[in-house]
DNA sequence: ATGTCATTTTGTAAATGA
């Protein structure tokens, strides 16, 4: 099974690009973020083009900004459209998490609050954010949360943390955020299957931050100790980010191993070794 | 110092957000 997130930055905007990528890469479920679309409007456009490719959808959206979506092709059951007790900002509760059932998972696609400084009022709210979902995960075996958690785990996410000194995206609290989830047992399958490469998820439109390859890592498949399992590929897709009208995000791909009826199919013994020669 | 992009608007340039 192929698990995908992407941020999109406006899956309108992005629709050139999007369904392109989906054959291409041919997920089996994806996880969007950004589509700032209502769910009106994302149906009008994208359920007859992801229908002809076989995906079911949940989309929570409110227009202008936000909106997260869940694609998948593998089932999508008991969709939650937000985080249980999901603080609001400003009285409104915003588009930024939805969860479904899908192969076998609990796949939650989550867009974090960006949290603009430390000690801006969006800052405390992405941290009360953060916490509703950590409390959110009920079985951390066959978890999946993915998505842009707009933090940098650590400073080897992030192209020159001298300048991210003090501010949002690198601070302790944002980080203890990701170490509570760590300790439910979710782990980063990205960074575990490339422990010491540096590589981003997201690059600033501005200044060539792209191709001088200033970015930061800051959209993470979490996965519980299931799915973690069977990792066999994990890499961020740096081709969606190039060439004409990308999203300043690329999408980052899991592949785990499975069988199409969900069985991971019978444990290959080692090959034998007759001539007794020692193995590297 | 800050080179882009997307969205919205009693709109057509300016603001907002990332």
């Amino acid at each position: 099974m192929r698990l995908a997130t992407w941020n999109v930055n406006s899956a309108l905007s992005r629709l050139p690009r999007l369904l392109p990528w989906l054959d291409e890469r041919a997920p089996d479920v994806v996880c969007l973020q950004e589509t700032k679309l209502s769910d009106e409007a994302f149906a009008e456009h994208f359920d007859a083009p992801l229908k002809e490719r076989g995906y079911e959808v949940a989309h929570v959206g409110e227009g202008r900004w936000n909106g997260v979506a869940l694609l998948s092709r593998v089932g999508l059951e008991d969709v939650r459209r937000a985080l249980p007790a999901v603080p609001a900002f400003q009285e409104a509760v915003e588009a930024r998490a939805v969860t479904a059932t899908c192969g076998g998972l609990r796949v939650t696609s989550v867009y974090v609050p960006n949290g603009r400084t430390p000690g801006d009022p969006h800052y405390a709210y992405k941290l009360e954010w953060l916490a509703a979902l950590a409390a959110s995960v009920d079985d951390p075996a066959t978890t999946v949360i993915a998505g842009d958690v707009n933090i940098a785990p650590t400073d080897d996410d992030v192209w020159d943390p001298a300048l991210f000194v003090d501010s949002t995206h690198v601070t302790p609290a944002e980080r203890g955020a990701l170490t509570t989830l760590r300790d439910l047992g979710l782990h980063d399958v990205v960074r575990d299957r490339w422990p010491s490469e540096r590589f981003f998820s997201y690059w600033d439109y501005r200044a060539g931050r792209f191709h001088q390859d200033q970015g930061m890592r800051i959209d993470l498949v979490l996965a519980g100790a299931d799915p973690a399992g069977r990792v066999a590929a994990a890499w961020v897709d740096r081709l969606a980010r190039k060439g004409t009208g990308p999203s300043d995000h690329a999408p980052v791909i899991v592949d785990l191993d499975t069988a199409p009826d969900g069985d991971i199919g019978p444990v290959v013994p080692p090959p034998s070794n007759p001539k007794g020669r020692k193995r590297r």
